[in-house]
DNA sequence: GCAAACCCTCAAGCCCGGGTAGAGCCTGGC
DNA sequence: GCCAGGCTCTACCCGGGCTTGAGGGTTTGC
């Protein structure tokens, strides 16, 4: 295959294309079965007017990872599922190669900037979803209207807006959390403000550090509680 | 001779009493499995003179070894066949690996329930402090006062807070949590609570599976914007 | 403007892994 | 010598993971 297949790919593929790529890499790929994937939750591919499925980069990626954990690490689709929508397409490569533990940096590793077209077809969801979220302020891209930029942060929120709106939940919904990071983002400011502000380089940086690992504790805080809500609601 | 009866430490085991020990462990097994297991040639314990299947303690371990790599790691039974024929080498590696996948459950494992001062002792964490997450509903300890008895995830709970309160952030300002988880578990009720409620044992079930995949999903959007914050905290 | 290639949905069915059920018979420990 | 607990074997079940086919719409290239 030459490569300037590549080049040309930057658009969506139909999911006969997608069919045939992955078939290179995996023996037991159909369209059929990229269908059943899709009707089990694991994916949602954009739609023509005319509903045939197009499938963005992101889409392709992701299906390569779910055929890779099928054939390589055998879990059931089930899981996969659950693996995906905690994001840890990312968490796999770094856990593979440092065994790291949640390392949850907030340094800022300048990234491209991407267009709303481009986002579009990275991430495969619609724009309107992307609008509805910038409406909330979950997403916050930078400069004028008609020219805005989207980082990789909201490149990654729009991902994991678009699995939850596979379950139905809206934009509207998603405002709530932006509430709850806004106050908790106000709680470590209170608690670790004074040394982040400091000029001397070093507190700055054990300040820096300090609030992963506060991010972190509160992030298993909530989840602990979370899942003790969750737990009332299904036991009753 | 009659010496392996004195050796009782390492006497073996019938199919009954094996069933009952990993039973402890494992939710699923039964003595009809573990024949089966054994028909699947995973396994192959001595024999009677009289055809009575007799389980070393190794037997046993080997078994346990199986029913973990079934239940944790989803291997399909070929394959645990494969791994045990490769000899244990390897075993580490799965061990590490385990603990990661373990998906996360809303189902409950009835745990052992502890008193407050077993609470602190596991916990470390003052008896102040424990007062002062009840004061906000962030543990919620079951039974009448002065007898009150705390779960595994209030446990969890408070360690968490107790790693906080290390930093300087103090009980009252675990309210948020509360609250953010409340609204959090409202809007997964709204969205899946139809088929929570159902009747129907099947479909509660890919409800209750929903809700994990949604949590997970929820977990990972909350995450990615706390982030953002903080680092528009410390980037400025 | 039209054919050929491609894609859509939905319902039904298939296959396989991983067991369970039950009938009929045997063992071994008190 | 009783009987709880085992044994084998065959048949059956169930859920996950697709495939097939009918009936029909969409795209694309010429």
């Amino acid at each position: 295959m030459s490569t300037q297949t590549q080049a040309s790919d930057r658009k969506a593929l139909t999911i006969g294309a997608v069919a045939k790529i992955l078939g290179q890499e995996f023996d037991d790929v159909s369209i059929s079965k990229i269908r059943y994937l899709e009707d089990q939750k694991l994916l949602s591919p954009r739609r023509t007017p005319g509903g045939y499925r197009l499938y963005s980069q992101n889409d392709v990626e992701r299906l390569r990872t779910i055929l890779r954990l099928q054939r390589d690490e055998f879990l059931p689709l089930r899981v996969i599922r659950q693996e995906l929508a905690a994001g840890s397409e990312r968490d796999e490569l770094k856990a593979r190669s440092a065994g790291a533990r949640r390392a949850v940096s907030v340094e800022t590793a300048a990234s491209p900037k991407l267009t709303i077209d481009e986002l579009v077809d990275d991430t495969g969801a619609p724009a309107s979803l992307i609008g509805e979220l910038e409406d909330y302020g979950i997403v916050q891209p930078e400069g004028p209207m008609g020219q805005k930029l989207y980082g990789d942060t909201d490149r990654e929120i729009v991902q994991a807006a678009a699995e939850l709106a596979r379950y139905g939940v809206q934009g509207r919904n998603l405002k709530v959390f932006r509430t709850s990071a806004d106050r908790e983002a106000a709680l470590l400011e209170q608690v670790l403000g004074p040394s982040l502000a400091s000029s001397n380089q070093v507190t700055r940086r054990d300040a820096i550090e300090n609030l992963e690992t506060l991010a972190a504790a509160c992030g298993n805080l909530k989840h602990l509680m979370l899942i003790r809500d969750l737990r009332r609601l299904t036991g009753e």
